[in-house]
DNA sequence: GTCTATAGAGTGATAGAC
DNA sequence: GTCTATCACTCTATAGAC
């Protein structure tokens, strides 16, 4: 599993053939295919292990959503999102082959927009934030941040560039910024500064 | 051409294939390996083509990249994401399979990048937003605001969800709103109107 | 369970007649 | 230029021996 995950990540998924999984793993093909049915087994196979995983983190934030706690998960997350960059950097070929897999994520995705939400409004709760002004724009600020997350490694390899993790902590928390309270942007500091 | 492009639209570029090109087209693949020397020069015409009219609506709103212009082009590129949708969908494995491809592509973002940088910078300069309070503030906007188009309609495709254009608008200018000065407000609020 | 060998279904691209 | 026919290759998945 762990050997289809690194091909699946230096050349894609559909750049890796059985027989590549195979002599990665140091067995026949008429191996592999025994204990996994088919190519599709073994991509739900790599994408339970990294659900699982994601969803260890999320929880891990949600218990106290304050900024310390989220500032601390944001750069594991993108360390996270290389180890299964096959994931993120082929996600709609996936889901386009795989309607079942795309089910799955979908519903992990309205998990984490939500989890981006009720951090925002645990943070408004404890003054850090400022009440919504304009109505739906902490909706809109979620979502953007989601997208972010989730795109942040795509748009590194289509631009054929190489960022730090903190780049894109530092660029989600700037969207973030203009929603500060006084108390809220001393909280901020404190947090970062650890 | 624009059969392929229908057909890339439709399938993603990996499931298309020359035969299915020249059916669409109503030729045999015997001519048209004639006239497209092998499948990435099909690629290669149609991203061409794809180029010349981002490049027309780009030229569009830079020469007086005020609100109302800015808003004005908004939704016309996310019907023309729609129209050559293979490409933003496929970004990723287009670019890692065609190296010469990634690297014009490449210097196309620049160009987008700096060019959304510099709208921003225009509508300082016109009192429309503060000015940079936090250093990079608006580099790291424009970074985001370029994230937000290139990727609103891969991440419609993954959510498995349609959304208005206008959504996308929306969830930008909501970006921008904390920057707006009391003039830019009202400039913002009649701009909209139209 | 593990192997080798191969079936079976495609694909991109070319050869050669017209 | 356009066609038909086909080459050469690759891939997934299975059959059958051990």
């Amino acid at each position: 599993m762990l050997g289809s995950i690194k091909l699946f990540n230096e050349n894609g998924f559909v750049n890796v053939t059985l027989r590549d999984i195979a002599k990665e793993v140091s067995i026949s093909t008429g191996n592999l295919s025994y204990h996994y049915k088919n190519k599709g087994a073994i991509l739900q196979a790599a994408y339970q292990r990294m659900a699982q995983e994601l969803n260890g983190m999320l929880g891990a934030v949600q218990i106290i959503p304050n900024f310390k706690n989220i500032n601390e998960q944001v750069l594991p997350f993108f360390e996270f999102q290389v180890r299964y960059s096959f994931f993120y950097v082929d996600i709609l070929e996936l889901t386009r082959a795989y309607p079942d897999l795309a089910k799955t994520y979908q519903a992990q995705t309205q998990r984490f927009l939500e989890s981006i939400k009720a951090m925002i409004d645990y943070n408004v709760g404890t003054g850090n934030l400022f009440p919504e002004r304009i109505p739906q724009a902490y909706d809109k600020l979620a979502h953007t941040i989601w997208m972010m997350m989730v795109f942040w490694l795509p748009q590194q390899k289509v631009r054929g560039i190489v960022q730090d993790g903190r780049q894109a902590r530092d660029t989600i928390w700037n969207l973030i910024g203009p929603y500060l309270t006084e108390k809220g942007r001393n909280v901020y500091r404190t947090a970062i500064k650890a």
